[in-house]
DNA sequence: TTGACATATTCCTATATAGGAATATATTGA
DNA sequence: TCAATATATTCCTATATAGGAATATGTCAA
């Protein structure tokens, strides 16, 4: 079995660096993609598979004007992975437990408190 | 050009779910690769695999104690990736700015400022 | 209507999967 | 030393890429 497609949810499609690019250069305005591909130096059909990945997931919202397709980045449909990441948050700044501290929290040696096995 | 390597970076390590899910489980105690199987309920060699993309990328640490392999969630290296997503908080509670707000703004029809083409 | 411009799609290929099955390695206890 | 237990690795295969090149589609301006 292969992985998920890229398609498939917003972890999957924020995988590729250069779609994080994409994302992060398209917050703060909409662009078009020939903007797109001069700042971000990617070549033209790459910026409109790249879009297209990020469309179908809802990363990106696009609007037609004349020639141009003006895409904006999505916000709201990044939350969910912010969500899941800030379960993390409380971790990160938890000290390494010592043996001393084990041994005062009466905790056996693989550090748990209850059932042992 | 295929994908960038499941064990390339966090972003993709974390793309398959199932690899969400063990981060999730170990992320409070640490846990054997016998109690992830039955109770994440996934065959131990798959297990062991996706135990070992967390490894490469820092995910998870690992501690030897017998025959029992010790994991655990490094939440250290879910940080990069809450980083990531946090940039765009400020994006996700915008309003949609209306027509007459653009008016109000001076806006043009693209919602630009400055700099229309 | 036609040419120019902007974007999207198709075709191509090497490559890295995820999971299943089978097997290998490592450690303990007797 | 040997059997049992715990975990890791190997082999297999269908599949979805990302990027390059070429081409198609869509829209405007004259």
């Amino acid at each position: 079995m292969p992985r998920a497609a890229t398609d498939s949810d917003a972890f999957n499609a924020v995988a590729e660096p250069r779609r994080r690019d994409i994302l992060h250069y398209l917050a703060n305005q909409e662009r078009a993609v020939g903007e797109i591909v001069a700042n971000l130096g990617m070549e033209q059909p790459s910026v409109s598979k790249h879009l297209k990945v990020l469309r179908q997931v809802g990363l990106v919202r696009v609007r037609r004007h004349g020639r141009h397709m003006f895409y904006r980045t999505n916000a709201e449909a990044i939350r969910p992975m912010h969500d899941w990441t800030k379960f993390f948050e409380r971790y990160w700044q938890r000290q390494l437990i010592s043996v001393k501290e084990r041994a005062e929290a009466k905790m056996d040696v693989w550090g748990r408190v209850q059932k042992p096995e």
